[in-house]
RNA sequence: GCCGGGAUAGCUCAGUGGUAGAGCAGCUCACUCGUAAUGAGCAGGCCGUGAGUUCAAGUCUCAUUCCCGGCUCCA
């Protein structure tokens, strides 16, 4: 019996049960050998799928994301496969693709060292060109439950008991690859000759299921593309982000530190990131202060009680630094700000007319963070947030909301941070206060972005208990995701400490009150900015911003007179007067990404001018001092 | 916290049981030089910390501190 197939607009009328490879063989032999799965209907689904009624089909190659993930899942295949013929003893668990290539979990007694990547990847490589076919079958839970148990893959039989009382399935498929069989809901790539452009990258230790309780299993990581080319671009793109990474360069640039005998997760932060810090949140203040903010500021410490009031001591406690026991009083570290302006905020009765209160700190925190999530000035257990609540009436949310959203996008831009996504993030579950209320909150927040006009994703159960929050996700220069400001909402603490304002109608009124962090914490928006720059800040962030390089001693005077100059325009300005050759100079300002760099010889000093040399462009010219004033002022005031 | 790897001069790193090394940086001297490294010399180390094994430990064992990679992107 015949059927119709359509391939892109072509209709052929071919044998009920033929293959989809098979079937587009007959379309189009070019196409047949690039294609590495198929689609009906939406659906990705195996070559090897025969086709039993009328049907359309397009193909995938690993040109799509589809296919690359194909790529990977089947690369993922092709290690398990190759693990197994090394070291036999190893348990197969999971190996899904993921967003830049792949993993497997592995349980074995013996941990893989370093040094077992390249045995592996060469039996990969061995697995590739046997050109062995990924055949699938399709197996009842029992008989897939009973082939597992004979294999000894108890984590595969967990998983298709588990799967099959979750979702009620009978059967499961199971792919074959060679020696190596593995559970799996596919599709896989033909054959093993497609998985030819991979490399393996890492070991690590992950918990099965991630769950705590549970084994800890091998994990292997690698990535693998469509072609060596693409390969090539990612692991020099991994070089790249290495150079880029904000431990090293504060190390190069001499930006900040941490110290064994002070503590982990603790910053120091030596001059040249104290000066760009202190140009950070100058910036920050008076941008507040333009926006009608307060700027106030806060102890460190506080009596475990107003913990008990704010609910912290319930809810956070894991977080937070054991008491210290003054005169019998416990007092603790402070992790938040919050409970601190709202005691401000209630040493006096407010007026609706007083509303909205805005109040900024560049409050310094500390929370305990897990040893093993420390991570250079982007986790870390103290740090300064830029702050801010807004105590405001119902009828002032939305404005609020809009306000700072607006204010987020604008500070953020100012750094450099042009592209972002914006997430509203709605009610989890077992959150505080009542449905009706989460709707009036969510509303407003909602209606803040749509009346903003920016695009954003709602983000269903991913708010906090305490209220629902918009949150944006900046992308860097590498095209990379990073927490960028939140603006969350809070029914929470006002209950709790009864934070009231007199209304019009002369009654007390539970304020409303946001939370907001636009910067996040100065240490992570600063490690964030080293990565996004690579360590070139843009000149009105940069510690030195012109550096002066006289070829020899007798143009030391002049370069003196031009540093007097600069300095005079609030110029950070140095003056090399070492006895070296200016080439060596030049690299070394180069090396420390200074922005510019002046030349100054027997040329500069006739004419009266100075030789310019920008980091990026190169050699500029000889301008005299006032032009090239006018590019340093131009360039701060677009702040690039 | 857990798994794995690591810690040697200011920095980057070599050193598999027998007298601690290199390059860069630093200091001294010479060179007065035109757009990314001038040359020579000198100095620099409780080999993260604490125990242990050994005639002998940077090296082996144990503990500890800190750093690095990871710890449900679900067959």
């Amino acid at each position: 019996m015949g059927i119709k197939v359509v391939f892109r607009e072509a209709e052929k009328e071919l044998d009920s049960g033929v293959s989809i490879i098979e079937a587009l063989k007959a379309f189009d032999k070019k196409e047949a050998k690039k294609a590495l799965g198929a689609r009906i209907n939406g659906k990705i689904i195996d070559l090897s799928t025969v086709l039993t009624e009328d049907t359309g089909f397009d193909i995938i190659t690993g040109e799509t994301p589809e296919g690359l993930e194909m790529i990977r899942h089947s690369t993922a295949h092709v290690m398990a496969a190759a693990v197994k013929r090394l070291f036999p003893d190893a348990k197969v668990t999971i190996g899904p693709a993921i967003e830049s290539g792949f993993y497997y979990d592995f349980d074995r007694k013996e941990p893989f060292k370093p040094e077992d990547l390249p045995k592996i990847e060469k039996e990969m490589q061995k697995i590739s060109n046997e050109n062995l076919p990924f055949e699938v079958k399709t197996l009842t839970v029992a008989e897939a439950v009973e082939f597992f148990k004979a294999a000894g893959e108890n984590y595969k039989v967990e998983i298709i008991e588990d799967l099959a009382a979750e979702t009620g399935t009978t059967e499961v498929t199971i792919y074959k690859c060679g020696d190596f069989t593995d559970l799996c809901r596919g599709p896989h790539v033909p054959s093993t000759s497609k998985i030819k452009a991979f490399k393996l990258l890492d070991v690590a230790g992950a918990y099965w299921r991630g769950d705590e309780t549970k084994p800890m299993l091998q994990r292997i990581y690698g990535t693998a593309f469509d072609s060596k080319e693409e390969l090539d671009i990612y692991l020099k793109n991994l070089e790249e982000a290495k150079k880029r990474d904000h431990r090293r360069l504060g190390k190069e640039l001499d930006l900040f530190s941490f110290q064994e005998d002070g503590g982990p997760g603790l910053a120091y932060w030596h001059p040249n990131g104290a000066l760009i810090r202190h140009l950070i949140e100058t910036f920050w203040k008076n941008e507040h202060i333009k926006r009608g903010y307060s700027l106030v500021y806060t102890p460190h410490i506080a009596r475990a009680h107003l913990w008990e009031t704010s609910g912290h001591l319930n809810f956070y406690k894991e977080n937070m630094y054991s008491p210290i026991d003054i005169e019998g009083q416990e007092y603790i570290l402070k992790p938040m700000n919050c409970p601190f302006h709202i005691l401000m905020y209630k040493t006096k009765l407010r007026s609706y007319r007083d509303l909205p209160l805005r109040w900024a700190e560049l409050g310094t925190v500390y929370r305990y963070e897990r040893s093993g999530v420390l991570h250079g000035l982007l986790r870390v257990r103290g740090f300064t947030q830029d702050d801010a609540h807004i105590f405001c009436t119902p009828e002032q949310l939305k404005e609020e909301m809009i306000n700072c959203v607006r204010f987020a996008r604008y500070l953020n831009e100012s750094f450099g941070f042009k592209d972002y996504d914006i997430f509203l993030a709605t009610r989890p579950e077992g959150h505080a206060g009542t449905s009706e209320e989460w709707d009036v909150a969510e509303n407003t927040l909602r209606e803040a972005l749509v009346q903003e006009g920016v695009p954003f994703t709602v983000d269903e159960g991913g708010a906090v208990f305490y209220g629902p929050k918009i949150d944006i996700k900046l992308k860097d220069a590498l095209g990379r995701h990073w927490q960028g400001p939140t603006i969350q909402f809070d029914f929470n603490l006002p209950r709790r400490f009864d934070v009231n304002y007199i209304g019009q109608d002369g009654q007390e009124h539970k304020c409303f009150m946001v939370h907001r962090a636009l910067l996040g914490s100065m240490e992570r928006f600063m490690g964030c900015l080293i990565e996004h720059f690579g360590g070139a800040f843009p000149l009105w962030l940069s510690p030195v911003q012109i550096a002066i390089l006289p070829i020899s001693d007798r143009h030391q005077e002049y370069a003196q007179k031009i540093a007097d100059q600069l300095r005079e325009k609030d110029f950070r300005v140095t003056v090399d007067d070492r006895r070296e050759k200016i080439g060596f100079k030049i690299r070394e300002a180069q090396v420390q990404k200074t922005p510019y760099m002046l030349v100054i010889g027997d040329e500069e000093v006739a004419a009266a001018k100075i030789a310019v040399r920008e980091r990026k462009e190169g050699d500029l010219g000889a301008m005299d001092i006032y032009r090239f004033i006018d590019i340093l002022k131009e360039r701060i005031e677009k702040k690039i």
